[in-house]
DNA sequence: GTCTATATAGGGATAGAC
DNA sequence: GTCTATCCCTATATAGAC
């Protein structure tokens, strides 16, 4: 039994960078052969579903990342302006500042999307809760905050579309470059929060800073 | 010689929903032949270089779509606060309310992007550019303008994504509700538009024939 | 302008040796 | 666990009759 040529994270880290590359329809067993430097009798040794499972094994690798890297910062006990901030650095290494593609978002426009419909709504709407949480929790009011992520999100998935039809870096910067100010805009101070408790409502405000 | 099945028009409108149900890769000629009720010889009848040339032609006709529909309107020389209804009444046409994919989008994200760059390119920077003039018409100086132009079409984009991943087609109603009040916040009166002439002409435009 | 039939390549997937 | 060789199907595209 010759010994494994990669671990079981390399293999997904290479699936899931060419996934993200070519979309669903658009990666091929000959590309992942590639990419992986494996044969396809070897992938299938890993993935006996095929191509499908392959898919599956990286949307979920890619939604636990999310989980790991901006749902849990967005959920933590730390002032809710380093939640924000934690997340949009984390969103800047997963996009590549733009230049990489959100799998989920993807995978939700492939024609076989059915496969990953429960995976995509579960995802998104845990990221909508982690990040209405942390504008709560900074004074807002409820239905101010989930507004709020609501438009982040929003802005965060337009941003990469509009990155990737104009070929533009710079883009994605941008749009995350005035988003903290613009979440708690009207919240609590950010600063004091590890000396109080989130009970103090925010003025409503919807201004939408430019 | 038999007469033709299908319009020319008939025939665009019936390839553009195909790709944009199933995306580039997903779109195959055997889709495109029930689609259309025609068989695959009679496709490359009417496109000699096939797929490629179906979807650039596709392309251009939603591009024209939008110059006529979105575009125009954004530079009339209705009131501001009008035109931006308009645009937006156009949009919810167009995406039926989210349900349907932006067919710009989806090419921008597909393997084959590359035949679509420029296209695309040109397409996002003309309704940023027209949607900013209609800003700057209200009142607004032109850096704000942009910005929430740029803005505008993050949020149009990514509520596409979101109403797609979350499979919820209230999503693009809500995005669309609170735009315009948003994009205007702080501009002149837009009720005394017809009373006075833009301080900045329009530009000329390259159009683009479908 | 439409069709049936077909050519050729590439898709996903498998068998079986090592 | 990896490989080579191969299966079958679908993909795009074409030929030629009507």
């Amino acid at each position: 039994m010759p010994t494994p040529l990669l671990t079981r994270d390399q293999l997904l880290s290479r699936l899931c960078d060419t996934f993200r590359h070519y979309g669903y329809e658009g990666t091929s067993m000959a590309r992942i052969a590639e990419a992986t430097g494996l044969g396809k009798a070897s992938l299938y040794h890993y993935f006996p579903e095929g191509k499908q499972q392959m898919a599956a094994s990286v949307l979920n690798w890619a939604v636990q990342w999310f989980e790991d890297h901006v749902f849990a910062p967005l959920k933590s006990t730390h002032p809710p302006r380093q939640r924000i901030v934690s997340m949009l650095d984390s969103l800047s290494d997963y996009y590549a500042l733009g230049q990489c593609a959100c799998l989920p978002a993807l995978f939700g426009m492939a024609a076989e999307r059915d496969l990953f419909a429960d995976t995509l709504h579960d995802f998104y709407q845990r990221w909508l809760d982690a990040l209405a949480q942390a504008l709560t929790d900074s004074g807002l009011a409820r239905d101010i905050a989930q507004r709020r992520a609501q438009e982040a999100l929003e802005r965060i998935q337009g941003a990469l579309v509009l990155a990737r039809g104009m070929q533009d870096t710079r883009l994605f910067g941008d749009m995350a470059q005035g988003m903290v100010d613009h979440l708690l805009a009207g919240a609590g101070r950010s600063t004091l929060w590890t000396t109080r408790m989130p009970s103090i409502p925010a003025r409503p405000v919807i201004t939408r800073v430019g």
